[in-house]
DNA sequence: CGCTGTATTGAGGCTCCTCAATCCAGGTGG
DNA sequence: CCACCTGGATTGAGGAGCCTCAATACAGCG
């Protein structure tokens, strides 16, 4: 993987995403959306000027919950947040962890109220985005709207998984199918390699996020930590078996990862 | 609630997009589309002319199946279809049902590839939509690509609804929900009353969309009868007791319909 | 050094599944 | 016009998976 020399057309640096120099010096974010649609240098800029202030949010405290209104959306820049929903019962189901690099709270702003919370799982760095910056800024760089575009259709893809895994997985191919796609995502931004990451997730958030209990997480991760499979002890996530994992999660990563801009 | 007059302005025309004979003129799309965003005659006629040649399908077969390349996307113009995911184990997981003025088959065009496979539930008349025309359009005509932002997320929204509720619902609530969701969909696109709308699916993909066995399904729908909340029999779902159906199924249509567009 | 949140393990029970039989309606061919 | 066929709906019986409750073990922290 050698990578590429920043060459003088700006569009050229980023028709392999993961090889250009020159995009490690935008934010993730940008390197992201650059996957999708081919960016110039305009729209890279404009892209750095809708990250507002910079702001600092506890662990465990709810950024935004449903019901608010005139929500801001966030670029994540460092620690996780999950997204979920409440329901009447007292329970909640977490749709969805953001890692950096993931753009937040989209659906909150482009709808006026937010149909779900967002609580940090750590300490989060995130960069505001106001919604009028950014409505303004797809009008104006028509081609960004497209890259949000794409890059909302690729976490609804992530949705759409977890869906499938709730409604048609057991417990422990879910757990499987749901750390290798963390790992996959983390992979990406250079968070994890093949062999394992850090993850500060608890049993109970895992439960919350899988459907299922936490106490039935914590006997299914045993299993899988006895079959020699992955180990999540101590905020690490150590995979021991790939191709058994990939093969009894039935996992395809296909729908992370692209080979390069699919608009030129 | 009174019906607006048809202004000469066509941006006012949209105001209240349930409300405007004008747009009753273009399609069922557009109507949507008109929710989100207000739009001006021209964006009305870009839209317009996005519809391409009309196409038959019949039920039962696949329109589009997992791996498929440069597929089109679709308007739907009469009949249903599903979208589901296949698993290694021959089982299914139906992600979504799509009625008549909904758009289909985006993730399949944005990513070059279909992941995920589109059935026809009864036959169908489908207007195409190539994938150049769309990205052309965008282009253009900059808002469409927001409002096709908004549309899609307005999608996620559902699935994200459905996740919950396979996640943390139990079998009567979720198909209570099921229910509620899929009368507010109808009767959006004057498919349906708020007593009831024809439905033609199976207890088969019932069971394929809300996670659970056709079996199950079965019982369950009976329960529902018994306890007098609704009816689903030869292809009718007849709701004999709304507010009880809602509580059971702490069913909030909030993220189905909004007021007014958002961006003027 | 107790407090608090998390992890771990056991016991018992409920939900939902699978398998299997029966019933019913619509369509088809004789 | 009826026997047959097919796909869906319905019901029963037994079992697997996951849940809840509850106890105990840990680890970090003020």
């Amino acid at each position: 993987m050698d990578r590429a020399t920043v060459a003088a057309h700006p569009r050229l640096d980023v028709c392999h995403h993961r090889s250009s120099a020159l995009l490690t010096l935008h934010s993730p974010f940008a390197r992201k959306l650059g996957a999708f649609v081919a960016l110039t240098s305009e729209e890279m800029a404009a892209l750095d000027r809708l990250h507002g202030r910079r702001k600092t949010f506890p662990a465990r405290r709810d950024m935004v919950h449903q019901g608010m209104t005139n929500q801001s959306c966030y670029i994540l820049a460092s620690g996780w947040v999950c997204s979920y929903k409440l329901l009447s019962g007292g329970t909640r189901q977490i749709v969805d962890f953001q890692i950096p690099g993931d753009f937040l709270g989209l659906r909150s702003v482009l709808f006026r109220t937010a149909d779900h919370n967002i609580e940090p799982v750590t300490k989060v760095e995130a960069s505001e985005v106001l919604a009028g910056d950014l409505l303004d800024t797809f009008s104006k760089t028509p081609r960004l709207a497209t890259a949000v575009l794409w890059a909302a259709s690729r976490d609804e893809a992530m949705v759409v998984e977890h869906l499938v895994g709730i409604g048609r997985r057991d417990a422990r191919e879910r757990t499987a199918h749901f750390l290798l796609e963390l790992g996959a995502r983390l992979k990406l931004v250079g968070l994890g390699t093949a062999s394992g990451f850090a993850c500060p997730l608890s049993q109970y958030m895992l439960g919350d996020a899988l459907g299922m209990s936490a106490v039935h997480v914590n006997r299914v991760l045993r299993e899988l930590r006895e079959g020699g499979l992955v180990t999540f002890q101590r905020g690490q996530v150590e995979i021991h078996d790939l191709d058994a994992l990939v093969a009894l999660a039935d996992f395809d990563k296909s729908y992370l990862d692209h080979d390069g801009p699919l608009l030129k």
